[in-house]
DNA sequence: CTTTTGGATCAGTTTTTCTAATCCAATGTA
DNA sequence: TACATTGGATTAGAAAAACTGATCCAAAAG
């Protein structure tokens, strides 16, 4: 079966759902004749009247009462959906974790917002999850990306790189010990970000340090938590320098083996998206924005 | 929300099926460049892009996958209601019971159907069923009716009215027992239709008629069957004078008590349909022509 | 008896849509 | 390397569709 004209099938909706064809005329911002006219048309195509016409205004016909439903639902339907892909459009899913997002990407956001009013980004602050960056949930990432092959059809823009170090309150080396060598570390209470990075073994690795072990001491849920028990003099966090900038100037942490600092040995941080989206204009937006502000304010250099 | 350009949407849905513009093209019956138009109209309604443009065809994104599949079940949904609806406007449902439908309709409908081909007459013979004329499953319903008052929304038109009289085979009477009065109708088996008609104790009352049993004998599903059997010497049967027109013409049944006929108490033959249906086109053509065929050849006169 | 309500209709205009021709880029083919 | 082929984009002009606004009409309400 060929459609009938489909602009005729929404005029009849209308005049059906609203039991006249002034009603639909105001609905759909035409004439009482562009409805008359249209309802003809279709009664035309179809063969059969769809309406009684009686003196006070229309009534729907057998015919009319058994095509009215599958029209609201098909228009509903498809409104419904147009209205939820036009929305997206105007919207950029973004998941950062934790440490990142509260410490960078957060604050500089307002900025993004004032640049591009339009975009109504959703900033979800969390990992991943089991299963690695997820396409359908979200359109961008951003952390700490291994760069050689990711899957097909996700791009990775590395942004810049950090340093890891291990750092602690100036409070905490005014007591009887002393950190001057890392083997000076297993006197000291290690912090961890626990459910992701191993940071402290992989520092001890890069350096052939040896003499402590790596395991010891307590662990947070993410790395913001852990620095800010440094900065509490709980202990030593493997800090990432690009994330304690603001403790350091202040001198809130200290970097008591500061020449020790090895660059992030997962990657580097960068942005990630699927493929598909990478040119769409939202996310084109945000990849030009944060690439600028990366550059020019993000590395501990 | 507001619907998008419908004609934009199936543009889309069609070039998104195909998973190219010019398959699109010739399933709308247009060029390539109208399904482009349509495309790119509808891409900048929704503020985003709906397929990925390679050198060789197109890609769906993933706001085109997801909407896709809604626009193609609606479109579907719609085209086919319309496919049924429309079919339907070429189509005569009627039910007659079984004795009229064989003895009188069915061999009349051919002429019909010669007069108006489009029209594509679906007969059910039957009797109505519990709940009387179903106006939802028949367009028109032929058999007698009892004129007044019925539900408000059922139209009658009367046909003709026909005449009860006891009717029997010739050789019947040629044995010991004569039929000359009523009363020597208790000498003789009397065949009923059973499931609507009590055509015998009817008779009776018309008349007055005492000293026999008229609820004796042997019972049918229909008048057709009874009068057969009344041919076949089984006994008398209360014909319809009008529906035995043939058997009284060849001399294959008698009316021994001709002069003792009833008009069918009931009411009379007629015609009904639902009043929303009653000015339909087929409705129309077939009430025209049966009344014109009642007129002419009908009553038992 | 007049007004109001709700639809039908028509001529003329506006808007949309389509076509047909031409481009363009990539890819396979000779 | 040349060259046809494929599949989409683009454009101006033409054709078709849709809309308006005025006018009609019939029934019912005031």
């Amino acid at each position: 079966m060929k459609l009938p004209p489909l602009n005729a099938l929404r005029a009849f909706e209308s005049a059906a759902r609203h039991n006249g064809f002034i009603a639909a005329a105001d609905e759909l911002f035409v004439t009482r004749g562009a409805v008359s006219r249209h309802v003809k048309l279709l009664e035309e195509h179809l063969g059969l009247k769809l309406f009684h016409r009686n003196h006070k205004g229309v009534e729907l016909t057998t015919a009319g009462h058994d095509l009215l439903p599958v029209l609201t639902e098909s228009f509903q339907a498809m409104a419904e959906k147009c209205g939820h892909i036009s929305a997206s459009a105007f919207e950029l899913r973004i998941i950062c974790p934790p440490a990142l997002s509260i410490r960078w990407l957060f604050p500089l956001l307002e900025r993004f917002r004032e640049l591009h009013p339009e975009v109504r980004i959703k900033l979800t602050t969390d990992f991943y999850g089991a299963k690695g960056f997820d396409t359908s949930e979200y359109d961008l990432g951003i952390s700490v990306e291994h760069m050689p092959g990711r899957s097909p059809n996700i791009v990775v823009l590395p942004l810049f790189s950090s340093y890891l170090s291990p750092a602690c309150a100036p409070n905490l080396l005014k007591g009887q010990q002393s950190l001057s060598s890392p083997q000076d570390l297993k006197n000291f209470t290690l912090l961890h970000e626990n459910p992701r990075r191993e940071d402290w073994k992989t520092w001890a690795r890069e350096f052939n340090v040896e003499g402590f072990d790596p395991s010891q001491g307590e662990a947070f849920p993410n790395l913001d938590m852990a620095t800010k028990a440094a900065v509490m003099g709980a202990g030593i966090v493997m800090a990432d320098m690009a994330l304690c900038r603001e403790e350091l100037q202040l001198g809130t942490l200290i970097l008591p083996l500061e020449h020790m600092k090895c660059e992030e040995p997962h990657g580097r941080y960068a942005l990630i998206g699927s493929r598909d989206k990478w040119d769409d204009p939202n996310v084109t937006k945000f990849k030009d924005w944060i690439s600028e502000v990366s550059a020019e304010g993000a590395p501990a250099a």
